[in-house]
This record gives structure tokens, sequence and C-alpha cells, in this order.
DNA sequence: TCAAAAGTGTTATTCCTACACCCATGG
DNA sequence: CCATGGGTGTAGGAATAACACTTTTGA
């Protein structure tokens, strides 16, 4: 994700089978890997993508006719990247709204709109917005983080209430400067956790307030 | 699940690595069939389960030693049997309780948790608690199978209006015979819905209602 | 002094849990 | 008529969305 609208960063296909269209980067597990191990090195070697705050298993796709040829079983993940960090990417790898898709390969639409969905639910119940902020953020360069991931407006305020309430955001003290037209200077926070957790784990049917 | 505990279904390894050992069902993958055809086949053919009724990918596990000798992979599935089906099942196959589990194959014991943990958190803001129940239930039955999945006790009352609320208990007009010490007979009632829906899907940040 | 942007206070609503109370049956 | 289990009404509380209002800046 970067800047107000959701992305995925997509490489364009130099071999046959659909080739140039746009496809999610990846390849061939390793032996002595596992999977989420794999798809760290092949963001690092190929897409030099290093700083990953979140990286988490999507789903298995494996119908037999997803791709030309004998079968190939592919496990789909979620990774995030701070809106902040731009890094550099290859000449045939680009940034693509996830909202106005190109042409993909194979079944890789349906995988990016998976992962839109699992990446909107998640940030209704778990602190999930530390993986698509910068480490020092104002609430309304938040607020815009989330509006774009979520598609809809959502309000700063209480943006930030909710997630003070559950003891995710840490003031900083510091102020970032107004803009050229003015305005009250925005304080800035920061995320008081690095990792992901769960933050609202039952909607209904709560244990009671003991097991707690 | 069975009765009033959370109940899988292992099956006894008749082969080396781990002879002996409890196992989940499972097997290769065939070149023609996906994951999920693959699972519901397997069940069906090994321990003679062919009414599923919720099928879901868990996770990948792909540890490179996660089983001796050349590495697998394995796409884990949480499925659910109703409480009320009680399948012919080999003599080397049998349910155990989930919070007892005996010694079991490689990385299974590991793979049943996640599920339970998976299974515990859909019922909060999911319909699956259909999966779990007969296709005709009283409150109390109902209960008593939303307990012991979730592992602790929970109200017939509010189980009832939280269901009701979201439109997904239908009654049926039917009601069922008091026990032996008396008491008010059950209303009876069904699921209105068969298939898996997801009935609480923003605890917080909603979309404006509009848009709902 | 005005416009713009950020932050705070307050209210109304929604949803949920807990609990008291009423109903229907068997012995 | 009493114990047992099922069902309903209601009150209190927690969380949140909406919105009016205040604060701080640049021009």
């Amino acid at each position: 994700m970067r800047s107000d609208t959701l992305q995925v960063l997509l490489w364009r296909r130099a071999l046959d089978p659909h080739i140039g269209r746009w496809s999610l980067p990846g390849g061939r597990l390793r032996p002595d890997e596992d999977v989420e191990t794999s798809i760290r090195r092949q963001l690092a070697e190929k897409v030099d993508i290093k700083k990953l705050k979140h990286v988490e298993q999507l789903a298995v796709f494996s119908t037999p006719d997803r791709v030309p040829g004998p079968r190939v079983v592919a496990t789909a993940f979620l990774g995030l990247v701070p809106s902040d960090v731009d890094p550099e990417v290859p000449e045939d790898t680009s940034w693509h709204r996830v909202d106005d898709l190109p042409r993909t390969a194979f079944d890789h639409a349906e995988i990016v709109l998976r992962a839109r969905d699992r990446l909107r639910s998640k940030l209704s119940y778990t602190n999930l917005g530390f993986a698509l902020a910068p480490d020092v953020f104002t609430i309304s360069e938040l607020r815009g983080l989330y509006s774009a991931a979520l598609g809809y407006r959502i309000a700063a305020t209480n943006l930030q209430r909710v997630l003070a309430r559950r003891g995710l955001l840490e003031p900083t003290g510091q102020t970032a400067p107004p803009g050229r037209s003015g305005g009250r200077p925005a304080a800035l926070f920061s995320f008081a956790c690095k990792g992901i957790q769960v933050t609202d784990p039952f909607a209904v049917l709560r244990p009671p307030p003991a097991a707690r």
C-alpha cells in the first residue's frame, strides 16, 4: 500500500505462459525452507523488498487448470509494507491500484482481491494498521491509510479514540509542521506494539469477565 | 465435534515414521484434484465421512523437518460434522478430546489446536454454529455445543437473542419432549441458512450506514 | 482577522450481558 | 403442589458514530 490508495506490487511476465501479463512476485519453494521463508527470500531477491512489516498466509490455490501445463500449487501470502518506504523496484515491476488491476496472469487477480478482503477485515479487529503506517505519523495520515485500505472514509476523531482505548497509540510529544495553508500542527504518534495482535477477539459470545 | 466436548477424528498410524501414534486423516494430492476435493475424497474413502457440513482451509505446514525424510508440505483443513451424526469409522480410527489429545504424529497436535482456535473465533462473528448442530435442535442443545466449542459456559438466553437478531434461527413450531425429570418442553429450531456467512463483519470502523 | 487543519466534549444509539420473573411439564 | 427445565422482560453498561465546538497555525 502506498499513499492514499491500496496498491499491490506486480511484475510483468517475461516467459511464455501469459507473457507480458502482470503477476504476483513469487517462485518455487526450495527443499530447505518453509513457505514463509521462501516468500521473504523471493521478495528480497527479485523485487528488493526486505522490510515487510507483516506477512501472513492467505490460502492455497490448487485448481488443476489454474496454470497451463502441469499443475502448480501456490501458497498465497499477504505482505504489508509501510506507506513511507518506496523500495527500488526493478524495471519490469511496478505498483498497481488494487481497485483497478491490469490484465493479470493466471488467477492472480483473484488472489489479490482475497488479500484485500483479508486486510480489510483484520484492520477492524487487530492492530494491523501498524503495518501500513510509518514509524511516526499523524492521526490524519493514519486516517488516510485506513480509509484507503477499507474503501470508505472514516473519521479521524473516532479512529483515534478506538485505537487509544485499545492502548495501541503512543504519543511521541512531537508535532508535525502544518502545511502551507496553515492549520494547527498535528501531534505525532507511534504504535505501541510492532507485532500483530488481536485487539477485539470476541465480537459477541464473550467469555465471562474473570476469564478475560 | 460430538456431544458436549470438542472432538477430533484421528487414526493410528500403521507405517513406520511415528508408527502407532495418532494422526489426522489425509493423504497425497492427486494431479487432477484441488486440495479441497482431495481432503473430501480422503475422508470419504478412508474414514467414511461423507457429510461434512463445512470445510475450510486452515494453513499450510511446511517446515522442512516436520516429517522425517523428504519434506512434505501439508495443507491443513478444518472440517465440521454435526453432533448427531456418528459415522461408522474403521477399527484403527477414533474420536479424541481436543483438550486432551493423545500422543500425535508429527506436528498434528499443533494443527488440531490451530483448528480449534479458528473454530472458536469464527463462532462469534459467523453463523458457523450451523455446522455443529443437527438440522433441528433446542436452544439448550445448541448452548451445549457452543459452550463445548468455546470452552466456557454461555447463557442460552443470550445465545438465542444474538442468533435471532441476526436472523439465523427459524422456529419449527415443534417442541421436544421433556426429560424424565419433567420441565417445560423445549421449542425446536433450525438454522435459516445452511452455508457459512459472516454475520458481524465489522466489529469497529464500520462503513457508513448507506454502504451497509 | 480569516480560513484551514487538528483536537476535545458531548450525545444518542446500538448491542450485549445479567438477572429477575413467568411458563409448562412430570412425579 | 413442587421440583425441574424452558422462555421472556427489563435494566444496566460498554463501545462507538456523529457532530458541535474549541484550539492553533499561516497568510
